[in-house]
DNA sequence: GTCTATACTAGGATAGAC
DNA sequence: GTCTATCCTAGTATAGAC
C-alpha cells in the first residue's frame, strides 16, 4: 500500500522532471517558465508546485537524474577486467551514446555546471549544487583513472592526464552544441558520429609505431 | 571632426559591449539585467539604451565582436605557406589562446549558438543570428580545409574530417566550462594547458609509425 | 549623452476552491 | 492532487529632466 503510493509519487515526479528537461534544454534555465513546463504536461503549474518547492529544485532534480544515470551506466565498464585500451574505448562509446540518446538531460546537466558560476544561490542550493559537482568529478575521475593506468602501462602516450581527460570529455560533450537528432529511424547518423569520434579520440591516446 | 565623433561613438559602444560580455558570461543572457550591465559601467541603463535598442542587440554586438576578432586572428595562419601539420598546430594554439585570453567573449559567443535553438527571435533578429552562425561556420571551415588537405597529403589519419574537426574544436571550446583564470601573473597554468591540449589534439590527427 | 522616474509585463510563487 | 485566481517582484523599455 504505502509502497505503491511511493511509486506513484516517484512516477509523478519523474514525469514532471522529464518535461522540465525538455523545456530547460530548449530555453535554458532562466527563460523556461514553470507555466511552460506545466503546459508540456497538459497541466497547470499547480501540479508542478505540488511536487517541487520551486524552479531551482526542479532543475536540480533533472541534473541529479542525469548524473546518477550516467554514473550507473559507466561503473560496470570501469570495473570490468579489460585492459586500459579496450576499457577506454568502451567508456568513450558509452558516453557518446549517453549524449545521443538522452540529449535533453545531458544538456541540462551541462547547464548545471554553468550555474556553478552564477553566484545567486542560497546556501542550501549551494550545498546541493556542490553535491552534484562532486558527482560530476567522480564521473570524470573514472576516465582519469583509466588514462593514468594506460600511461603507467606504457600503452598510452605520456602527458598531463587531467588535461587530456578534459579534452576527451570536451570533444564528446561539445556534441550537445551541434548534434540534433534527425527523425526517428535515423540511427545511421549517430552510428557514424560514434565511430569517427571514438577513432579520433583513441588515436590521440594510444601509443603507436 | 565627424571622424573623431564617430570614433568616440565607437569607443562608447565598445566600452558597453565589454561590460556586457562580462555580465553575460557570468549570468547568461536571460539572467543578466541591463541594470547590472550599467552598474558595471558605473552608470545607469539610460546610457545603455542610448546606444543599443534593446538587450538582444547588445548581445549580438558582443557576439559579432568575438567572431570577427577570432576570424581576423586566424586568417593569417591559414594563408601562410606552412604544411598542414605545422599550420594546424599553430591554429590550434591560437584558438586555445583566444579562449584563455578572451574568455568572456568566447563564452558569450557560445551562448549565441545556444540562442540558435531558442525559437523566440523576431525575423530581424533571426537574420542577424543567421549571419553570425554563417561566420562561425566559416571559422570552422578554416580548420576543416586544413584537415582535409592533411588527409589528402597522407599526413593525417583518414577519417570523417567534419566530425574530427568538431571533436577538435569541442575539446578546446569545452575549456569555457572549466577554465578559470588564476590571478593576474599566472601564465603558467595557461601555458601548460595549451601545451598538453595541443599535443593531444595533434596526436590524434597525425599519422605515425 | 546620461540621469531619474515611471509605465508595463512576464513570470515565480501561494491560497483556496474543487 | 490539480486547478483557478491572485499577489508580488524583477526587470525591460521609454519619457522627459538636466
Amino acid at each position: 500500500m504505502a509502497d505503491s503510493r511511493n511509486r506513484d509519487q516517484r512516477d509523478n515526479r519523474l514525469e514532471i522532471v522529464e518535461a522540465a528537461a525538455q523545456a530547460f534544454m530548449r530555453e535554458g534555465f532562466a527563460s523556461t517558465s514553470v507555466d511552460h513546463i506545466a503546459h508540456l504536461l497538459g497541466s497547470t503549474k499547480g501540479r508542478v508546485y505540488y511536487y517541487f518547492k520551486n524552479k531551482t529544485e526542479l532543475f536540480f532534480a533533472v541534473h541529479e537524474e542525469t548524473i546518477n544515470t550516467n554514473l550507473a551506466h559507466m561503473l560496470p565498464l570501469v570495473e570490468a577486467q579489460d585492459g586500459p585500451v579496450e576499457k577506454m574505448e568502451k567508456m568513450v562509446g558509452r558516453h557518446i551514446d549517453a549524449i545521443l540518446q538522452r540529449l535533453p538531460f545531458q544538456r541540462v546537466s551541462l547547464m548545471g555546471l554553468e550555474m556553478q558560476i552564477i553566484g545567486r544561490t542560497t546556501p542550501e542550493e549551494r550545498e546541493i549544487l556542490d553535491g552534484l559537482i562532486q558527482r560530476y568529478r567522480e564521473y570524470e575521475g573514472l576516465f582519469l583513472g583509466v588514462v593514468e593506468q594506460g600511461m603507467q602501462d606504457g600503452l598510452f602516450e605520456k602527458g598531463d592526464a587531467s588535461i587530456i581527460v578534459k579534452s576527451i570529455l570536451g570533444a564528446m560533450n561539445w556534441m550537445i552544441m551541434w548534434y540534433r537528432p534527425r527523425g526517428e529511424g535515423d540511427d545511421k547518423h549517430g552510428q557514424r558520429i560514434r565511430k569517427s569520434m571514438t577513432e579520433y579520440v583513441m588515436n590521440g591516446l594510444v601509443k603507436k609505431g
